[in-house]
DNA sequence: CGGCCCTAATTT
DNA sequence: AAATTAGGGCCG
């Protein structure tokens, strides 16, 4: 069934890409399809989307399984402010982390969709705080290493035209347990993998980076895509070919 | 020294 | 539960 209604995604993006084409000639190829940053998905998975990413809440963990977003050359320029605070998605129901959850545990509220890549819009900027895009990261890593590929990524923005990211926690043997009454589960690791388009071919890289003080450059967490999905157990990028996946080139990542 | 990642205490 | 206020540390 899961299967049907993937093949079903998929003719059904490739039939709007050759709609577009046809609209909008040649010159249009270089369009990845609306979308192309969502990982694969189960049904049984709660869908949030928001003005600036799309997540999958899961819970049992209390923390999305994966964050995804588009990040443009002119959303990483822009520099919109606004005062907003961590709060409760009211596009989620049922139980979920509160900030009680993170008081005074030790763990910081660590943004997976940065806050940075949202100030285009004062709605993404909010949405951002929402627990659905938080997850409980050791602060010397949050400000420290993952921070410096948060930054990473912008300036990898502002040279090419757009990226694709998605990110998310790494759970294997959860030996931070969990913290406050909501028993949000601390991850073990994070993971994010990039996507970008370059003269016509798809580059990928992928980060993981362990939930403890970490504060080494992007190089040194980096890994293939590939990998990634072999730790998650998930297609991240379904509609990228897996050569793409396999390797990271870094004469495009600059 | 500004930008970015935050925290905690207090008030509503 | 959320808004307000005050503050810290790191890095390019």
């Amino acid at each position: 069934m899961k299967k049907w209604l993937l093949i079903g995604g998929m003719v059904v993006v490739a039939a709007l890409t050759v709609g577009f084409l046809v609209i909008k000639g040649p010159e249009a190829s270089a369009a990845l399809p609306q979308d192309f940053e969502l990982p694969e998905y189960g049904e049984d998975e709660d869908i949030v989307r928001h003005l600036g990413y799309t997540a999958s809440y899961n819970h049992g963990t209390l923390v999305p399984d994966w964050v995804a977003w588009e990040l443009t050359r002119e959303e990483a320029k822009a520099r919109k402010e606004g005062q907003f605070s961590f709060s409760r998605d009211p596009d989620v129901r049922f139980p979920k982390a509160s900030r009680e959850d993170y008081s005074r545990s030790g763990w910081d509220k660590g943004h997976m969709a940065p806050r940075a890549d949202m100030r285009w819009d004062l709605k993404a900027l909010e949405e951002s705080y929402y627990f659905t895009n938080i997850c409980p990261q050791d602060h010397t890593m949050n400000s420290g290493a993952w921070r410096k590929i948060e930054e990473w990524c912008r300036s990898q923005a502002l040279l090419h035209e757009r990226l694709y990211i998605v990110c998310g926690p790494v759970f294997t043997n959860h030996r931070h347990g969990t913290i406050g009454e909501g028993c949000v589960q601390v991850p073990d690791a994070f993971f994010k993998a990039v996507a970008m388009e370059n003269g016509g071919e798809l580059h990928t890289v992928g980060f993981i980076v362990d939930n403890s003080p970490q504060t080494f450059s992007p190089r040194h967490y980096a890994v293939t895509v590939d990998s990634i999905e072999t730790v998650i157990s998930r297609n991240l990028f379904p509609l990228a070919d897996e050569a793409a996946e396999a390797s990271i080139d870094w004469n495009v990542w600059k």
